[in-house]
DNA sequence: CGATAAATTGAGTTTTGTCAATAAAGGTGG
DNA sequence: CCACCTTTATTGACAAAACTCAATTTATCG
Protein backbone atom coordinates (compact mmCIF):
# COMPACT_ATOMS: atom_id res chain seq x y z
CA UNK A 1 0.00 0.00 0.00
CA UNK A 2 2.89 2.42 1.14
CA UNK A 3 5.19 0.32 -1.86
CA UNK A 4 2.77 1.65 -4.77
CA UNK A 5 5.03 4.98 -4.55
CA UNK A 6 8.15 2.43 -5.41
CA UNK A 7 6.89 0.92 -8.05
CA UNK A 8 5.85 3.73 -9.98
CA UNK A 9 9.11 5.52 -9.04
CA UNK A 10 11.48 3.19 -11.33
CA UNK A 11 14.70 5.35 -11.42
CA UNK A 12 17.14 5.92 -8.77
CA UNK A 13 18.75 8.95 -9.96
CA UNK A 14 18.11 12.34 -9.39
CA UNK A 15 15.72 13.86 -12.00
CA UNK A 16 15.86 17.59 -12.28
CA UNK A 17 13.29 19.64 -14.03
CA UNK A 18 13.51 23.09 -16.08
CA UNK A 19 9.95 23.69 -15.31
CA UNK A 20 8.62 25.24 -11.70
CA UNK A 21 6.03 22.58 -10.66
CA UNK A 22 5.30 22.81 -7.19
CA UNK A 23 6.74 25.94 -5.60
CA UNK A 24 9.11 28.96 -6.77
CA UNK A 25 12.18 28.02 -4.58
CA UNK A 26 16.17 27.67 -4.92
CA UNK A 27 17.12 24.28 -5.88
CA UNK A 28 14.22 23.13 -7.19
CA UNK A 29 14.30 19.43 -8.35
CA UNK A 30 11.64 16.96 -8.77
CA UNK A 31 13.04 13.60 -7.43
CA UNK A 32 11.87 9.36 -7.24
CA UNK A 33 11.23 8.53 -3.98
CA UNK A 34 13.55 5.82 -4.92
CA UNK A 35 16.39 7.67 -4.45
CA UNK A 36 15.30 8.62 -0.84
CA UNK A 37 17.28 7.40 2.57
CA UNK A 38 13.94 6.38 4.06
CA UNK A 39 12.84 3.06 3.02
CA UNK A 40 9.28 2.17 3.97
CA UNK A 41 7.33 3.29 6.68
CA UNK A 42 7.63 7.08 4.88
CA UNK A 43 5.14 9.15 6.97
CA UNK A 44 4.85 11.82 3.83
CA UNK A 45 3.56 8.74 1.36
CA UNK A 46 1.26 8.08 4.36
CA UNK A 47 -0.24 11.38 5.00
CA UNK A 48 -0.13 12.45 1.49
CA UNK A 49 -2.10 9.28 0.21
CA UNK A 50 -4.37 9.98 3.12
CA UNK A 51 -5.11 13.42 1.82
CA UNK A 52 -5.70 12.21 -1.70
CA UNK A 53 -2.55 14.28 -2.56
CA UNK A 54 -1.36 10.98 -4.40
CA UNK A 55 1.29 10.26 -7.09
CA UNK A 56 2.04 14.35 -6.06
CA UNK A 57 4.46 13.55 -3.57
CA UNK A 58 7.76 13.40 -6.13
CA UNK A 59 6.35 16.89 -7.36
CA UNK A 60 7.18 18.08 -3.76
CA UNK A 61 10.98 16.64 -3.39
CA UNK A 62 13.52 18.36 -3.36
CA UNK A 63 17.66 19.16 -3.02
CA UNK A 64 18.69 21.91 -0.46
CA UNK A 65 22.53 22.77 -0.24
CA UNK A 66 24.34 23.03 2.93
CA UNK A 67 23.14 26.83 4.24
CA UNK A 68 20.31 26.74 2.70
CA UNK A 69 16.74 27.15 4.63
CA UNK A 70 14.24 25.29 3.99
CA UNK A 71 11.73 28.05 6.46
CA UNK A 72 12.50 30.88 8.40
CA UNK A 73 10.29 31.92 11.51
CA UNK A 74 7.59 34.12 9.92
CA UNK A 75 6.93 32.65 7.40
CA UNK A 76 4.16 30.80 6.45
CA UNK A 77 3.47 27.63 7.23
CA UNK A 78 2.10 25.57 4.57
CA UNK A 79 3.55 22.52 4.83
CA UNK A 80 5.34 20.11 7.48
CA UNK A 81 8.94 18.70 5.56
CA UNK A 82 10.44 14.94 5.65
CA UNK A 83 13.49 15.18 5.26
CA UNK A 84 14.82 12.11 2.58
CA UNK A 85 18.37 12.43 3.01
CA UNK A 86 21.01 14.76 4.47
CA UNK A 87 20.57 16.79 7.57
CA UNK A 88 18.99 20.17 8.92
CA UNK A 89 19.26 22.30 12.11
CA UNK A 90 15.90 23.50 13.73
CA UNK A 91 16.40 27.25 15.21
CA UNK A 92 15.07 29.96 17.02
CA UNK A 93 16.44 33.73 17.19
CA UNK A 94 16.62 35.42 20.26
CA UNK A 95 16.08 39.18 20.84
CA UNK A 96 19.66 39.96 21.13
CA UNK A 97 20.13 38.28 18.00
CA UNK A 98 21.63 34.76 19.34
CA UNK A 99 20.04 31.86 18.09
CA UNK A 100 19.17 28.86 19.97
CA UNK A 101 19.65 25.20 18.55
CA UNK A 102 15.84 23.40 19.00
CA UNK A 103 16.86 20.02 17.30
CA UNK A 104 18.91 18.31 14.63
CA UNK A 105 16.53 15.98 11.95
CA UNK A 106 18.21 13.38 9.82
CA UNK A 107 17.03 11.44 7.33
CA UNK A 108 13.44 10.17 7.62
CA UNK A 109 12.54 12.68 10.60
CA UNK A 110 9.85 15.28 10.24
CA UNK A 111 10.26 18.72 11.01
CA UNK A 112 7.74 22.03 10.65
CA UNK A 113 5.22 20.56 13.13
CA UNK A 114 5.28 24.17 15.29
CA UNK A 115 3.89 25.68 12.11
CA UNK A 116 0.44 23.61 12.49
CA UNK A 117 -2.87 25.49 13.03
CA UNK A 118 -1.01 29.00 12.79
CA UNK A 119 -0.22 31.34 10.26
CA UNK A 120 3.55 31.24 10.59
CA UNK A 121 6.59 28.90 11.97
CA UNK A 122 8.16 30.18 15.31
CA UNK A 123 11.72 28.23 14.43
CA UNK A 124 13.81 28.07 11.16
CA UNK A 125 15.32 25.59 9.41
CA UNK A 126 18.70 25.32 7.39
CA UNK A 127 20.51 22.37 5.48
CA UNK A 128 23.39 21.53 7.10
CA UNK A 129 24.48 19.79 4.22
CA UNK A 130 23.27 18.77 0.66
CA UNK A 131 19.55 17.40 2.17
CA UNK A 132 16.84 16.07 -0.18
CA UNK A 133 13.01 17.02 1.38
CA UNK A 134 9.70 16.31 0.36
CA UNK A 135 7.13 19.01 1.03
CA UNK A 136 3.91 17.51 2.92
CA UNK A 137 1.29 20.63 2.22
CA UNK A 138 -0.72 21.57 5.40
CA UNK A 139 -3.87 22.85 3.05
CA UNK A 140 -7.65 21.77 4.82
CA UNK A 141 -5.24 19.48 7.27
CA UNK A 142 -7.50 20.64 10.68
CA UNK A 143 -10.66 19.21 7.89
CA UNK A 144 -9.14 15.79 7.18
CA UNK A 145 -8.79 12.45 9.03
CA UNK A 146 -4.83 12.52 10.07
CA UNK A 147 -4.97 9.12 10.77
CA UNK A 148 -2.70 7.44 13.63
CA UNK A 149 0.47 7.57 12.17
CA UNK A 150 0.17 11.31 12.36
CA UNK A 151 -0.71 11.47 16.07
CA UNK A 152 2.44 9.12 17.07
CA UNK A 153 4.36 11.46 15.27
CA UNK A 154 3.01 14.14 17.18
CA UNK A 155 3.81 12.55 20.39
CA UNK A 156 6.89 11.27 19.13
CA UNK A 157 7.95 14.77 18.82
CA UNK A 158 6.62 15.49 22.46
CA UNK A 159 8.92 12.95 23.67
CA UNK A 160 11.75 13.71 22.25
CA UNK A 161 11.38 17.44 23.67
CA UNK A 162 10.83 15.79 27.12
CA UNK A 163 14.35 13.73 26.64
CA UNK A 164 16.11 17.22 25.46
CA UNK A 165 14.35 18.96 28.48
CA UNK A 166 15.86 16.22 31.03
CA UNK A 167 19.54 16.65 29.69
CA UNK A 168 19.36 19.91 30.14
CA UNK A 169 17.90 19.77 33.25
CA UNK A 170 19.40 17.20 34.86
CA UNK A 171 23.07 16.36 32.86
CA UNK A 172 26.53 17.71 33.23
CA UNK A 173 28.30 17.86 30.23
CA UNK A 174 29.79 14.57 30.21
CA UNK A 175 26.19 13.01 30.01
CA UNK A 176 24.79 15.70 27.65
CA UNK A 177 27.67 14.72 24.98
CA UNK A 178 26.96 10.71 25.53
CA UNK A 179 23.34 11.47 25.18
CA UNK A 180 23.72 13.40 21.85
CA UNK A 181 25.77 11.04 20.40
CA UNK A 182 23.72 7.68 21.29
CA UNK A 183 20.75 9.61 19.71
CA UNK A 184 22.92 10.31 16.32
CA UNK A 185 24.21 6.73 16.84
CA UNK A 186 20.87 4.91 16.90
CA UNK A 187 19.26 7.25 14.20
CA UNK A 188 22.45 6.12 11.60
CA UNK A 189 21.33 2.79 12.73
CA UNK A 190 18.01 3.32 12.07
CA UNK A 191 18.54 4.34 8.57
CA UNK A 192 20.44 0.97 7.60
CA UNK A 193 24.15 3.58 7.82
CA UNK A 194 26.85 2.63 10.73
CA UNK A 195 26.27 3.07 14.36
CA UNK A 196 29.59 2.83 14.97
CA UNK A 197 31.32 5.62 12.66
CA UNK A 198 29.56 8.31 11.34
CA UNK A 199 30.37 12.29 10.54
CA UNK A 200 28.79 14.43 12.37
CA UNK A 201 27.41 17.57 10.08
CA UNK A 202 26.63 20.22 13.03
CA UNK A 203 29.69 22.62 13.79
CA UNK A 204 30.89 22.26 17.54
CA UNK A 205 29.05 25.73 17.72
CA UNK A 206 25.78 23.93 17.16
CA UNK A 207 26.41 21.05 18.89
CA UNK A 208 27.43 23.32 22.59
CA UNK A 209 24.52 25.80 21.39
CA UNK A 210 22.18 22.93 21.20
CA UNK A 211 23.23 21.18 24.52
CA UNK A 212 23.60 24.08 26.44
CA UNK A 213 27.56 24.05 26.72
CA UNK A 214 30.11 26.32 26.16
CA UNK A 215 32.22 25.15 22.83
CA UNK A 216 35.18 24.53 24.57
CA UNK A 217 33.42 22.50 26.76
CA UNK A 218 32.55 20.30 23.79
CA UNK A 219 35.71 20.19 22.52
CA UNK A 220 36.91 18.94 26.34
CA UNK A 221 34.41 16.21 26.73
CA UNK A 222 35.30 14.69 23.51
CA UNK A 223 39.09 14.64 24.70
CA UNK A 224 37.95 13.01 27.30
CA UNK A 225 36.25 10.29 25.58
CA UNK A 226 38.89 9.93 23.44
CA UNK A 227 41.50 9.79 25.84
CA UNK A 228 39.29 7.15 28.05
CA UNK A 229 39.37 5.00 25.09
CA UNK A 230 35.43 4.66 24.41
CA UNK A 231 35.74 6.58 20.77
CA UNK A 232 37.73 8.23 18.59
CA UNK A 233 37.25 11.87 17.08
CA UNK A 234 38.80 13.33 14.11
CA UNK A 235 37.45 16.80 13.29
CA UNK A 236 34.06 16.04 12.24
CA UNK A 237 34.56 12.15 12.30
CA UNK A 238 33.54 9.87 15.18
CA UNK A 239 34.43 5.87 15.95
CA UNK A 240 32.42 4.59 18.82
CA UNK A 241 34.44 1.76 20.42
CA UNK A 242 32.48 1.22 23.71
CA UNK A 243 28.52 2.03 23.71
CA UNK A 244 27.88 0.74 26.65
CA UNK A 245 30.12 3.00 28.60
CA UNK A 246 28.62 5.64 26.54
CA UNK A 247 25.49 4.70 27.57
CA UNK A 248 25.95 4.37 31.31
CA UNK A 249 27.53 8.09 31.19
CA UNK A 250 24.19 9.24 29.33
CA UNK A 251 22.32 8.07 32.12
CA UNK A 252 18.37 7.63 31.51
CA UNK A 253 16.51 8.29 28.14
CA UNK A 254 12.76 8.87 27.71
CA UNK A 255 11.30 6.97 25.62
CA UNK A 256 8.84 4.82 24.30
CA UNK B 1 -22.12 28.39 20.46
CA UNK B 2 -19.67 27.21 23.00
CA UNK B 3 -22.10 29.17 25.64
CA UNK B 4 -25.04 26.44 24.66
CA UNK B 5 -23.06 24.07 28.17
CA UNK B 6 -23.40 27.18 30.51
CA UNK B 7 -26.75 27.38 29.48
CA UNK B 8 -27.91 23.60 30.36
CA UNK B 9 -25.83 23.43 33.66
CA UNK B 10 -27.73 25.79 35.28
CA UNK B 11 -25.97 25.61 39.08
CA UNK B 12 -22.91 26.36 39.86
CA UNK B 13 -21.87 24.27 42.54
CA UNK B 14 -20.33 20.75 42.71
CA UNK B 15 -22.77 18.17 42.05
CA UNK B 16 -21.39 14.46 43.57
CA UNK B 17 -22.81 11.45 42.17
CA UNK B 18 -22.74 8.17 43.70
CA UNK B 19 -23.29 6.25 40.60
CA UNK B 20 -20.00 5.40 38.44
CA UNK B 21 -20.65 7.05 35.83
CA UNK B 22 -17.74 7.76 33.50
CA UNK B 23 -14.83 6.34 34.33
CA UNK B 24 -14.31 4.28 37.69
CA UNK B 25 -11.36 6.18 39.43
CA UNK B 26 -11.04 7.96 42.98
CA UNK B 27 -12.90 11.49 43.49
CA UNK B 28 -15.20 10.64 40.42
CA UNK B 29 -17.95 13.39 40.67
CA UNK B 30 -19.76 15.13 38.19
CA UNK B 31 -19.61 18.68 37.99
CA UNK B 32 -21.24 21.46 35.26
CA UNK B 33 -19.58 23.75 33.78
CA UNK B 34 -20.73 26.83 35.19
CA UNK B 35 -18.44 25.98 38.24
CA UNK B 36 -15.65 26.29 35.74
CA UNK B 37 -12.43 28.72 35.93
CA UNK B 38 -11.80 28.53 32.53
CA UNK B 39 -14.90 31.12 31.63
CA UNK B 40 -15.38 30.56 27.06
CA UNK B 41 -12.69 29.39 24.41
CA UNK B 42 -12.81 25.79 26.39
CA UNK B 43 -10.84 23.44 24.18
CA UNK B 44 -12.80 20.50 26.28
CA UNK B 45 -16.23 21.65 25.17
CA UNK B 46 -14.92 22.40 21.58
CA UNK B 47 -13.31 18.58 20.90
CA UNK B 48 -16.18 17.05 22.54
CA UNK B 49 -18.32 19.15 19.92
CA UNK B 50 -16.56 18.50 17.41
CA UNK B 51 -16.53 15.09 18.28
CA UNK B 52 -20.23 14.67 18.75
CA UNK B 53 -19.97 13.51 22.35
CA UNK B 54 -21.85 16.47 23.05
CA UNK B 55 -23.04 17.24 26.62
CA UNK B 56 -20.93 14.12 27.62
CA UNK B 57 -18.35 16.18 29.04
CA UNK B 58 -20.16 17.10 32.00
CA UNK B 59 -19.73 13.54 32.52
CA UNK B 60 -16.16 13.70 32.06
CA UNK B 61 -15.25 16.41 34.91
CA UNK B 62 -14.12 15.40 38.08
CA UNK B 63 -12.53 16.39 41.37
CA UNK B 64 -8.71 15.31 42.07
CA UNK B 65 -7.03 16.53 45.45
CA UNK B 66 -3.82 16.95 46.35
CA UNK B 67 -1.63 14.47 45.27
CA UNK B 68 -3.74 12.12 43.75
CA UNK B 69 -2.60 10.76 39.96
CA UNK B 70 -4.28 11.96 37.21
CA UNK B 71 -2.75 9.38 35.15
CA UNK B 72 0.67 7.23 35.72
CA UNK B 73 3.49 6.07 32.92
CA UNK B 74 2.77 2.82 31.33
CA UNK B 75 -1.27 3.55 32.06
CA UNK B 76 -3.21 3.12 29.01
CA UNK B 77 -3.34 6.55 27.01
CA UNK B 78 -6.93 6.63 26.21
CA UNK B 79 -7.54 10.23 27.08
CA UNK B 80 -6.27 14.11 27.34
CA UNK B 81 -7.22 16.48 30.31
CA UNK B 82 -8.44 20.17 30.33
CA UNK B 83 -8.14 21.50 33.60
CA UNK B 84 -10.83 23.23 34.95
CA UNK B 85 -9.38 24.88 38.03
CA UNK B 86 -6.62 23.71 40.27
CA UNK B 87 -3.33 23.05 39.05
CA UNK B 88 -1.21 19.99 37.96
CA UNK B 89 2.82 19.03 37.67
CA UNK B 90 3.39 16.38 34.74
CA UNK B 91 6.95 14.34 35.07
CA UNK B 92 8.97 11.04 34.22
CA UNK B 93 10.86 8.84 36.31
CA UNK B 94 14.13 7.82 35.34
CA UNK B 95 15.96 4.39 35.88
CA UNK B 96 17.48 6.20 39.75
CA UNK B 97 14.46 6.54 40.53
CA UNK B 98 14.95 10.00 40.69
CA UNK B 99 11.72 12.25 38.70
CA UNK B 100 12.11 15.19 36.09
CA UNK B 101 8.91 17.47 36.35
CA UNK B 102 8.44 18.47 32.28
CA UNK B 103 5.94 20.85 33.19
CA UNK B 104 3.18 22.56 35.35
CA UNK B 105 -0.35 23.39 34.40
CA UNK B 106 -2.77 25.81 35.44
CA UNK B 107 -6.42 26.27 34.61
CA UNK B 108 -6.93 26.22 30.67
CA UNK B 109 -4.15 23.75 30.03
CA UNK B 110 -4.50 20.90 28.19
CA UNK B 111 -2.06 17.87 29.51
CA UNK B 112 -2.07 13.93 28.32
CA UNK B 113 -0.83 14.24 24.53
CA UNK B 114 2.39 12.52 24.74
CA UNK B 115 -0.21 9.45 25.12
CA UNK B 116 -1.60 10.15 21.91
CA UNK B 117 -1.55 7.72 19.14
CA UNK B 118 -0.04 5.23 21.27
CA UNK B 119 -0.72 2.30 23.98
CA UNK B 120 0.52 4.35 27.10
CA UNK B 121 2.02 7.68 28.48
CA UNK B 122 5.39 8.15 28.96
CA UNK B 123 4.75 10.66 31.85
CA UNK B 124 3.04 11.07 34.56
CA UNK B 125 0.62 13.89 36.60
CA UNK B 126 -0.37 14.40 39.49
CA UNK B 127 -2.27 16.69 41.24
CA UNK B 128 -0.77 19.83 43.10
CA UNK B 129 -3.95 21.16 45.01
CA UNK B 130 -7.65 20.28 44.87
CA UNK B 131 -8.48 20.32 41.08
CA UNK B 132 -11.21 19.61 38.94
CA UNK B 133 -9.93 18.51 35.42
CA UNK B 134 -12.40 17.21 31.78
CA UNK B 135 -10.99 14.18 30.45
CA UNK B 136 -11.49 14.08 26.81
CA UNK B 137 -11.59 10.21 25.48
CA UNK B 138 -9.61 9.43 22.83
CA UNK B 139 -11.35 7.45 20.88
CA UNK B 140 -11.03 7.24 17.30
CA UNK B 141 -9.33 10.30 17.40
CA UNK B 142 -7.30 9.36 14.34
CA UNK B 143 -10.71 8.58 12.14
CA UNK B 144 -12.05 12.20 13.57
CA UNK B 145 -11.53 15.78 12.36
CA UNK B 146 -9.61 17.16 15.05
CA UNK B 147 -10.21 21.19 13.60
CA UNK B 148 -7.89 23.79 13.50
CA UNK B 149 -8.06 24.36 17.53
CA UNK B 150 -6.46 21.01 18.11
CA UNK B 151 -3.32 21.87 15.59
CA UNK B 152 -2.97 24.85 17.45
CA UNK B 153 -2.77 23.07 20.58
CA UNK B 154 -0.66 20.69 19.77
CA UNK B 155 2.05 23.87 18.20
CA UNK B 156 1.17 25.58 21.07
CA UNK B 157 2.54 22.84 23.14
CA UNK B 158 5.58 22.29 21.14
CA UNK B 159 6.54 26.10 21.21
CA UNK B 160 6.21 25.56 25.35
CA UNK B 161 8.46 23.14 25.46
CA UNK B 162 11.20 24.94 23.29
CA UNK B 163 10.53 28.01 25.55
CA UNK B 164 11.49 25.73 28.61
CA UNK B 165 14.75 24.03 26.20
CA UNK B 166 15.93 27.67 26.05
CA UNK B 167 15.80 28.50 29.51
CA UNK B 168 17.38 25.22 30.02
CA UNK B 169 20.15 25.51 27.59
CA UNK B 170 20.77 29.54 27.63
CA UNK B 171 19.67 31.56 31.28
CA UNK B 172 21.47 31.42 34.12
CA UNK B 173 19.48 30.97 37.90
CA UNK B 174 18.05 34.07 37.56
CA UNK B 175 16.38 34.10 34.16
CA UNK B 176 15.01 30.79 34.58
CA UNK B 177 13.60 31.91 37.35
CA UNK B 178 12.43 35.37 36.30
CA UNK B 179 11.04 33.11 33.66
CA UNK B 180 8.91 31.03 35.51
CA UNK B 181 7.16 34.03 37.50
CA UNK B 182 6.69 35.65 34.75
CA UNK B 183 4.89 32.87 33.18
CA UNK B 184 2.97 31.87 36.21
CA UNK B 185 2.12 35.40 36.38
CA UNK B 186 1.05 35.26 33.23
CA UNK B 187 -1.27 32.62 33.02
CA UNK B 188 -3.10 33.40 36.53
CA UNK B 189 -4.20 36.76 34.29
CA UNK B 190 -4.92 34.81 31.57
CA UNK B 191 -7.82 33.35 33.94
CA UNK B 192 -8.88 36.31 35.30
CA UNK B 193 -7.04 36.20 38.58
CA UNK B 194 -4.49 38.74 39.98
CA UNK B 195 -1.06 38.58 38.11
CA UNK B 196 0.48 40.40 40.94
CA UNK B 197 -0.47 38.38 43.86
CA UNK B 198 -0.40 34.39 43.28
CA UNK B 199 -0.18 31.04 45.38
CA UNK B 200 2.52 28.79 44.47
CA UNK B 201 1.05 25.55 44.22
CA UNK B 202 4.39 23.60 44.07
CA UNK B 203 7.27 22.80 46.39
CA UNK B 204 10.16 24.57 45.70
CA UNK B 205 11.94 20.93 45.06
CA UNK B 206 9.60 21.27 42.20
CA UNK B 207 10.66 24.42 41.09
CA UNK B 208 14.09 23.58 41.60
CA UNK B 209 13.54 20.31 39.56
CA UNK B 210 11.78 22.01 36.67
CA UNK B 211 14.56 24.91 36.32
CA UNK B 212 17.49 22.49 36.56
CA UNK B 213 18.36 24.13 39.59
CA UNK B 214 18.95 23.05 42.95
CA UNK B 215 16.59 23.43 46.03
CA UNK B 216 18.95 25.79 47.70
CA UNK B 217 19.58 28.31 44.86
CA UNK B 218 15.64 28.18 44.19
CA UNK B 219 15.33 29.86 47.59
CA UNK B 220 18.75 32.21 47.18
CA UNK B 221 17.51 33.73 44.01
CA UNK B 222 13.83 34.23 45.08
CA UNK B 223 15.46 36.31 48.11
CA UNK B 224 18.06 38.04 45.85
CA UNK B 225 14.71 39.62 44.45
CA UNK B 226 13.17 40.07 47.54
CA UNK B 227 16.06 42.05 48.86
CA UNK B 228 16.25 43.93 45.26
CA UNK B 229 12.44 45.03 45.94
CA UNK B 230 11.13 43.75 42.56
CA UNK B 231 8.75 41.38 44.58
CA UNK B 232 7.69 39.58 48.12
CA UNK B 233 8.16 36.19 49.23
CA UNK B 234 6.48 34.58 51.76
CA UNK B 235 6.97 31.04 51.83
CA UNK B 236 4.41 30.26 48.62
CA UNK B 237 3.11 33.51 48.06
CA UNK B 238 4.48 35.65 45.37
CA UNK B 239 3.46 39.36 45.63
CA UNK B 240 5.06 40.91 42.32
CA UNK B 241 5.97 45.20 42.73
CA UNK B 242 8.65 45.84 39.46
CA UNK B 243 7.17 43.24 36.53
CA UNK B 244 9.51 45.13 33.88
CA UNK B 245 12.51 44.32 35.77
CA UNK B 246 11.50 40.45 36.04
CA UNK B 247 10.95 40.96 32.25
CA UNK B 248 14.56 42.17 31.65
CA UNK B 249 16.45 39.61 33.92
CA UNK B 250 14.29 36.70 31.93
CA UNK B 251 15.20 38.00 28.31
CA UNK B 252 13.87 36.38 25.01
CA UNK B 253 10.81 33.46 25.54
CA UNK B 254 9.48 32.63 21.86
CA UNK B 255 5.99 32.97 21.23
CA UNK B 256 3.34 33.15 19.08
C1' DC C 1 1.67 19.60 70.84
C1' DG C 2 5.06 16.87 68.88
C1' DA C 3 6.79 14.86 64.59
C1' DT C 4 7.72 15.36 59.92
C1' DA C 5 8.32 17.92 55.88
C1' DA C 6 9.65 22.22 53.64
C1' DA C 7 12.44 26.12 53.34
C1' DT C 8 16.36 29.08 54.51
C1' DT C 9 21.08 30.25 55.20
C1' DG C 10 26.21 29.67 55.48
C1' DA C 11 30.79 27.65 54.12
C1' DG C 12 33.55 25.35 51.03
C1' DT C 13 34.15 22.78 46.65
C1' DT C 14 33.41 21.55 41.87
C1' DT C 15 32.02 22.26 37.42
C1' DT C 16 31.68 24.96 33.71
C1' DG C 17 32.25 29.38 31.48
C1' DT C 18 35.29 33.16 29.85
C1' DC C 19 39.31 34.99 27.85
C1' DA C 20 43.26 34.34 25.13
C1' DA C 21 46.42 32.09 22.21
C1' DT C 22 47.29 28.64 18.82
C1' DA C 23 46.51 25.10 15.40
C1' DA C 24 44.23 22.90 11.76
C1' DA C 25 41.04 22.71 7.88
C1' DG C 26 38.65 24.44 3.98
C1' DG C 27 37.74 27.67 0.44
C1' DT C 28 39.32 31.25 -2.94
C1' DG C 29 41.93 33.28 -6.23
C1' DG C 30 46.18 33.86 -8.46
C1' DC D 1 48.59 23.61 -7.46
C1' DC D 2 49.87 26.51 -3.97
C1' DA D 3 49.55 30.48 -0.82
C1' DC D 4 46.58 33.08 1.76
C1' DC D 5 42.66 34.03 4.42
C1' DT D 6 38.69 32.74 6.99
C1' DT D 7 36.36 29.59 9.66
C1' DT D 8 36.47 25.96 12.90
C1' DA D 9 38.51 23.57 16.63
C1' DT D 10 41.78 22.81 20.45
C1' DT D 11 44.12 23.83 24.66
C1' DG D 12 45.53 26.38 28.92
C1' DA D 13 44.83 29.59 32.83
C1' DC D 14 41.71 31.82 35.59
C1' DA D 15 37.08 33.37 37.33
C1' DA D 16 32.37 32.83 38.38
C1' DA D 17 28.19 30.47 39.02
C1' DA D 18 25.97 26.88 41.02
C1' DC D 19 26.18 22.54 43.76
C1' DT D 20 26.90 19.87 47.97
C1' DC D 21 26.97 19.39 52.75
C1' DA D 22 25.47 20.86 57.13
C1' DA D 23 22.91 23.36 60.46
C1' DT D 24 18.79 25.79 61.60
C1' DT D 25 14.26 27.69 61.23
C1' DT D 26 9.57 27.52 59.92
C1' DA D 27 5.37 25.29 58.47
C1' DT D 28 2.11 21.53 58.22
C1' DC D 29 -0.32 17.50 59.65
C1' DG D 30 -1.93 14.10 62.54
Amino acid sequence: MVMQFQKTATNNAVIPTTSGVGYAQPSLEVLSCGSCDVKGNCLAEQLTIAQDYSYQLMKNRRVILRGEHIFRASDGAEAIYVISSGSVKSYVIMEDGEEQVLSFYLAGDVFGLDGMGADNYISSTVALETTTICKIPLLNLSERYLGRGFLKLISACLIQDHNLMLMLARKDADGRMASFLINLSRHFDKIGRSAEVFELTMTRQDIANYLGLAIETVSRTLRRFQDSGMLDVTRRKIQIYDFDCLLSIAGTQVTR
